[in-house]
DNA sequence: TATGAGGGCGCC
DNA sequence: AAACGGCGCCCTCATA
């Protein structure tokens, strides 16, 4: 079989209990693959592009478009040779083709949720809210809509004249009201405790307690859709709902998550990479610091506080562990002094200091970045271990915020890319095996969350399934350092242990 | 009424 | 706000 949104069509096939077809070939798939920054990969937009043929045309709105079977067979001509020019063939079949009958699974099965409990958390936050609005109209002697930065803007500056000292712009000029500038006239009126209150709590009803709740369908599950030419980067995305952004610090987030539960004699087990993209990276860079950091099992951030603090492990505090564990997330988006004295609190001469302290013990991740910027600068593309491709032809622009920003996504996605090639082979290979054991409706893999997957198992086989699951997930690719992976169980997403 | 930009913020 | 990578969704507001 050979089209466009073959997902979607086997979510149709499993729900009338027909087979899905052994052999397949998803277009957009493949041309994501080809180019995953494509503006879409439509049927229409893909053979205006490689066809050179006009859009079919019809209209805008009504249904989607089916594409004549001749342009579905020109299309697929121009994926499947070009798939074998770039050396993509065993990532789009191996992996991409199978994972896509995995999320079809995925998707179809959903995961459920209270909705009485979502109810009542969405009662709570309305009463909540109702009286921080009050408490907010009464400090500003009149009523306004909090949602609008604008008109909250005029009110804490013109109205109420908050000083603006340390306060920023947006990029429209306009003064920015975001939570940063919040925090920093925090102190200057009592009006911004109770917006910055209004802000989280608003936040979590309108985005995650409402439409949860909408989404459910009758067996109270709700199922996203995994948008698999979502991301430059060869990650997952999800969406209507995202269930990739599921609150997960602090009290509400909390009961949020306590609202996802498994079915009744079911239990939730999450299992989490740990630290799957420094692992990623000390393997890529091949520093033997980080190697054996890993190899030994120890602390990464703590082994990275006692080096660049020059400290012996045991005299690191935690100020100098938070530290070091920004930096190592940093490192691996690329960041700069500004940014990193930004989330650091330290000034930017310091920041900088910290940031030639690393690259200077961990000589060869610096050497890695260069490398590789180098790579993207002469040949306009980055790949990882396994053949993803990113175009990045703005890496040799000659303007140079253009040129930097290119060069961040370049050193960041062989390691996110890669990460995220892990966990797909994972979920391939255990859902597979998973199918062998004839374990289908004891162990339901219900959510990616790009280092993380959650299932749904039966509770009798908790314990051997967790230890099978977790096997597989570790040795599903070798690294020059162990994978590990962290196992949490529980009656829902909000208390695993 | 529909759309898109802007501002903002949830997650890994 | 971003000289910190990758996402999706909410609301407002101007414009079509």
């Amino acid at each position: 079989m050979t089209g466009f949104n073959l997902k979607e069509k086997f979510k149709e096939l499993l729900k009338i209990g027909k087979k899905l077809p052994a052999e397949y070939f998803d277009l957009g798939v493949a041309f994501w693959l080809l180019n995953p920054d494509e503006e879409e990969y439509s049927a229409d937009f893909l053979s205006k592009k490689y066809l050179h043929k006009e859009c079919n045309s019809s209209a805008k709105g009504s249904t989607e478009t089916h594409p004549k079977p001749l342009e579905l067979k020109q299309l697929y001509e121009v994926a499947s040779k070009k798939l074998k020019e770039y050396k993509l063939e065993k990532l789009f079949y191996d992996v991409e083709m199978p994972l896509l009958s995995v999320l079809a699974d995925m998707e179809s099965t959903g995961i459920k949720v209270n909705v009485k409990n979502l109810k009542e958390i969405d009662k709570e936050l309305e009463k909540k809210l109702t009286g921080l609005v009050k408490s907010i109209y009464k400090e500003a002697g009149e009523t306004f809509n909090i949602n609008s930065p604008k008109q909250l803007g005029k009110i804490l500056f013109e109205k109420l004249k908050i000083s603006l000292g340390g306060v920023k712009k947006t990029r429209g000029g306009s003064v920015s009201t975001n939570i940063e500038t919040l925090l920093t006239i925090q102190g200057r009126h009592a009006i911004v405790k109770y917006i910055l209150e209004y802000r989280e709590l608003f936040k979590l009803q309108s985005t995650y307690v409402g439409p949860l709740q909408e989404l459910a369908d009758k067996d109270k599950r709700i199922h996203t859709t995994y948008i698999q030419t979502g991301t430059s980067t060869g990650r997952l995305s999800s969406q209507n709902p995202n269930l990739q952004n599921i609150p997960s610090g602090g009290e509400w987030a909390r009961k949020i998550r306590n609202a996802f539960i498994p079915e009744k004699s079911y239990l939730l087990a999450s299992f989490d990479y740990s630290q799957i993209e420094l692992r990623v990276l000390a393997s890529l860079s091949g520093d033997p610091k980080m190697i054996e950091a890993f190899n030994n099992d120890l602390d990464i951030h703590r082994l990275t506080a006692a080096n660049v603090f020059n400290v012996p492990l045991e005299k690191v505090t935690p100020d100098m562990r938070q530290l070091a564990k920004t930096l190592n997330f940093g490192v691996v988006y690329g960041m700069g002094a500004r940014a990193f004295s930004k989330a650091s609190g330290l000034s930017i001469v310091e920041a900088q200091r910290f940031i030639e302290e690393y690259f200077n013990d961990f000589k060869k991740i610096k050497e890695w970045q260069e490398e590789i910027k180098m790579q993207a600068r002469t040949s306009g593309y980055v790949m990882n271990l396994n053949g993803r491709r990113r175009w990045l032809l703005q890496a040799a622009s000659m303007f140079r915020s253009e040129a930097a920003e290119a060069e961040r996504a370049a050193i960041n996605m062989p390691v996110q890319g890669l990460a995220a090639d892990i966990i797909k082979i994972a979920m391939v290979k255990l859902s597979s095996e998973i199918k062998k054991l004839k374990w289908e409706n004891k162990v339901r893999m219900l959510l990616t969350i790009h280092d993380e997957l959650l299932f749904e198992i039966d509770g009798h086989i908790i314990k051997e399934a967790g230890a099978f699951i977790r096997k597989i997930m570790e040795s599903a690719y070798e690294l020059e350092v162990p994978i590990k992976v962290n196992v949490k169980i529980g009656k829902n997403w909000g208390e695993l242990e």
